[in-house]
DNA sequence: CTGTTAGCGCTTTCAG
DNA sequence: CTGAAAGCGCTAACAG
């Protein structure tokens, strides 16, 4: 490993020297520049990060800690995330944990937190989180909190009004003269989840829509269930069956959808299906009709993360961080439905009952 | 920020033995022992990591650049990143560089690899690149690439036998009657590509193919050039046009398919496409028939690399981590295609022209 | 403009 | 078993 020392031997001067020469942090003469450069260059001379954290007490460096990072649902995240990384002067470093580990991701942020970078984004935050992010609040060590606030701290954060989203949601399905609307709940170990469920059932209250408790029914473990929980709506009887489901997150309509047309009932033409999240890339393995959802600026935000929380620890910004994005209606054509209208040429001649993708920056 | 200093004071002993405490380096009275452990505890110590980077010249991390780590091909690898560093006493962090940027990834490279992890995992490795590499492995520091190796420098390497990977396709593709098999390839800047080339080659050779030179066509820039390259194909004399078209990835396999179902021509049917990779996650939006593709083990590539270089870093391991692992020709059934057999009741009642996710660890 | 000195937080000899 | 001292590679005062 080369050092400043060895630098400033070969080129005859004060490591300091060297030093500033490479920091540019104080003018030195040109020649002397110039050779320490070159000796540098031509030793292959790297700054040791680990010791330029310490003295510096900053590593130019952001974390973001997700769970699972392969998840398809990171598309647009991520999009937003490089190119964020890519417009800020600090390095940006990724951390996944896997399934719902909270032990696993803590230890990450407790890692990155300590002389690895100057701040952590994160998302994935459950409620059983919130006491170890209250504790490392108190630190005072930078956080940003993506689609989610912890009660009680201020941290910054960055997040959209789930409860809104889905109210909009609902109106839309009113607005289609839909009346029977019932609901699939995330569990509530989310605040995220928490939220989309008020706003369920703020917008039955408001819109005056049938209102029982068998139209909310929880997913156990695993979007897969959004097969089981649509199932018990389809067997309803007729008259109270729902005619519209709103699902809380994408994965569980796509299996809700899975389990409607297993059972031959048609989506949308028997009955409807909303989603949230408005996922670019389609989840495991869907194949049915792309599903209409509540889209949230996810490149956007994941843009303005890094972006802003680079300013802030550069300085350059001294108030908090605290942005609510807005949703919008992502609405999908069901086009080309085999059997009906056969092959849509326009597509492509295929059946393009499958997820439309939204937005890729690509 | 808890040094190991304050701790010291308030538990009255030297720093040195909180030291030995937090690290069970040492031999340390139960009793002071525990009174450092409650203390530390207390005031909510967290090692730096800068600190004890420095002076241990080790962080106990491994770091993974790619490019695009938002791309879906990178599912099955992330997966098996992501339990492998669940594996793992290391600390596992993945760093991006958007399109090809080789800038961008250099400086993740340089940063990562100066006390800040104590090896890196790299994928994505132009040939534009291998100077650089070059020059890093020159200065011992651990390398592992995956999916690729560079002339003349012993890396640690995970890779697969992309030429034998074609060279399979192509028998495939033989056996099933097809004389007349034309190649996209990639741009000739990646190993990869390269490699894969010269086994559409060999193959041509060794099992008597028709050998024209305008079977053999060029990506120019993106995968949605694969449409145009397949049109060019498409666009041939009956007599010679070719039978069957095997892509470098499936990306540009996915893009060959939409085209030359937008000319009306059949795929399967009337053209035969393969894809190479195997990938678990479609590609952007195609909705088309489920691609006959060479199937690595990214998973276990993903896994592998981790584990050994996490090995070797310890001391557990001494050789060269230098691994070739086969691939498969994963065969996919197009099934359901509407206009033909109509719905498959079985796989849900939705044509499921679409791609088949393989074997998605969840 | 340049060099000397001190020290970031931690671990590791080396004495006691 | 415990502590004092030294130093990892670098930068930030402070002199010169």
């Amino acid at each position: 490993m080369v050092t400043i020392r060895e630098i400033a031997k070969l080129a005859g001067v004060s490591p300091t020297t060297v030093s500033r020469v490479l920091n540019n942090s104080r003018a030195v003469q040109p020649e002397i520049c110039e050779r320490v450069l070159q000796v540098a260059a031509q030793m292959g001379y790297t700054p040791n990060a680990a010791a330029r954290a310490l003295v510096k007490k900053g590593t130019n460096a952001i974390g973001v800690v997700v769970n699972n990072l392969h998840d398809p649902f990171f598309h647009d995240l991520l999009l937003g995330f490089e190119y964020g990384a890519l417009k800020s002067d600090y390095h940006v470093v990724f951390c996944s944990a896997l399934g719902k580990s909270m032990e696993e991701k803590r230890k990450y942020v407790r890692y990155l937190s300590n002389g690895v970078v100057d701040g952590v984004i994160l998302y994935s935050v459950y409620l059983f989180d919130e006491e170890f992010i209250r504790g490392l609040y108190s630190t005072g060590f930078p956080i940003l909190l993506i689609e989610n606030t912890v009660q009680a701290v201020q941290t910054h954060s960055i997040a959209i009004d789930n409860r809104q989203g889905v109210f909009n949601a609902m109106k839309y399905l009113y607005q289609h003269g839909h009346r029977q609307i019932s609901y699939i709940a995330g569990k509530q170990d989310k605040a995220v989840c928490v939220d989309r469920l008020l706003g369920y059932r703020r917008a039955v209250e408001e819109l005056g829509l049938a209102a029982r408790s068998d139209y909310v029914r929880y997913i156990e473990e695993g979007s897969e269930d959004g097969w089981r929980v649509m199932d018990a709506f389809l067997s309803m009887p007729p008259d109270i069956r729902p005619t519209a489901v709103l699902c809380y997150d994408d994965v569980v309509a796509s299996y809700a959808i899975r389990c409607a047309i297993k059972r031959g009932v048609r989506v949308p033409d028997d009955i409807s299906v909303m989603g949230f999240d408005n996922q670019t890339i389609a989840p495991s393995e869907y194949t049915g009709p792309p599903i209409t959802s509540v889209a949230q600026p996810l490149y956007e935000i994941g843009y303005d993360s890094i972006v802003l929380l680079s300013d802030y620890l550069r300085g350059d910004r001294r108030e908090r961080i605290s942005r609510t994005y807005p949703t919008s209606i992502a609405v999908k054509e069901t086009v080309a439905f085999c059997g009906k209208e056969g092959f849509d040429k326009e597509r492509g001649g295929v059946p393009s009952a499958v997820w439309v993708g939204s937005d890729s920056r690509e």
